[in-house]
DNA sequence: TTACAGGTTGGAGCGCACTCCAGGTCAAGC
DNA sequence: GCTTGACCTGGAGTGCGCTCCAACCTGTAA
């Protein structure tokens, strides 16, 4: 399997596969008579976790550090290991955001088809500031100033 | 309000909120005799669904688009809508594959601690690669070169 | 044998999202 | 009056993560 080939079935480009092997995201793979890089199927599933890796949040320099532990064999078990569960706390960190964000998304979202539909609103509901729990502190529900007619009244946004 | 104080309140640098006005994210404020910006306790509000928007994934030229539409007011109520209802899909999205990371790092950590505790463990559980539905096509379970005793042998990213 | 697709290297360039800096202004307190 | 600290502007610098490029080499097929 040539560099080209392991484009096509991982994903990346060749550009991106020659950049990870430089820093060391990918292990240097046999060359041929000629010099190219050949590369054996089972490196697709280690691309495919770095991918997993960096698509849930974790930077170059954190999938460096973990792909030179591999390198190391049984003796980094525990390292990675740990490396791992921090990821993972880090991970179940970004979904409980999300779910939030959802909430969020979904009450904004339904404010605005009423303000369409011509509906005055309390801008009270609004959503876009709040925390965890309600809304921040040393904020009052409604602006009370600029409420001056349409088109700032009620903005969902101010 | 100053620049210093919002920058307190907000958690952005004094830098950043310059930054962001000079993009388009914030408006421009009032100032003083002395030229300096005075805030408003409401434009909170917006840095923190900004703060959101940029947590759950969403760049700076989606925000500036977004940010754009609001200094439009009313008339541009259903184009925001339309926004945050893609953005909802996307953060949906971005949920479901957390979640599936969550089940590869339980499995791996499981498969680590396995193997630390001297196991010998069959690479075919390892789920580096895996996708949404078990192992991806054209990979075996085994590697079956490269067994050439201990170190390398069942180690989970290989 | 010559064209051509696909590979090699080193290094430059780029878009994002800030971050820092120089050199200046302004207002309050001693 | 003078110092101090917060603020101002424009512009340069940074780190990440690629992406592109020039100049060259290799193997195959017409």
């Amino acid at each position: 399997m040539r560099i080209g080939d392991l484009a096509e079935k991982s994903g990346l480009s060749t550009d991106t596969l020659r950049y990870y092997e430089k820093i060391g995201l990918l292990p240097k793979p046999l060359r041929d008579a000629g010099g190219r890089r050949v590369y054996d199927e089972t490196i697709l599933r280690w691309i495919d976790f770095l991918a997993r890796l960096k698509s849930t949040g974790m930077g170059i320099s954190k999938r460096q550090q973990y792909a030179e532990l591999r390198t190391k064999g049984a003796a980094s078990l525990k390292a990675r290991r740990t490396m791992l569960e921090e990821h993972r706390r880090k991970v179940s960190e970004d979904m409980a955001a999300l779910t939030e964000m959802l909430t969020v998304l979904d009450e904004k979202i339904d404010l605005y088809k009423k303000m369409e539909a011509g509906e005055t609103v309390d801008p009270a509901f609004d959503n876009c500031a709040r925390t965890e729990h309600g809304a921040p502190p040393g904020l009052k529900g409604r602006t009370d100033d600029n409420r001056t007619g349409e088109g700032s009244h009620a903005d969902p946004e101010t």
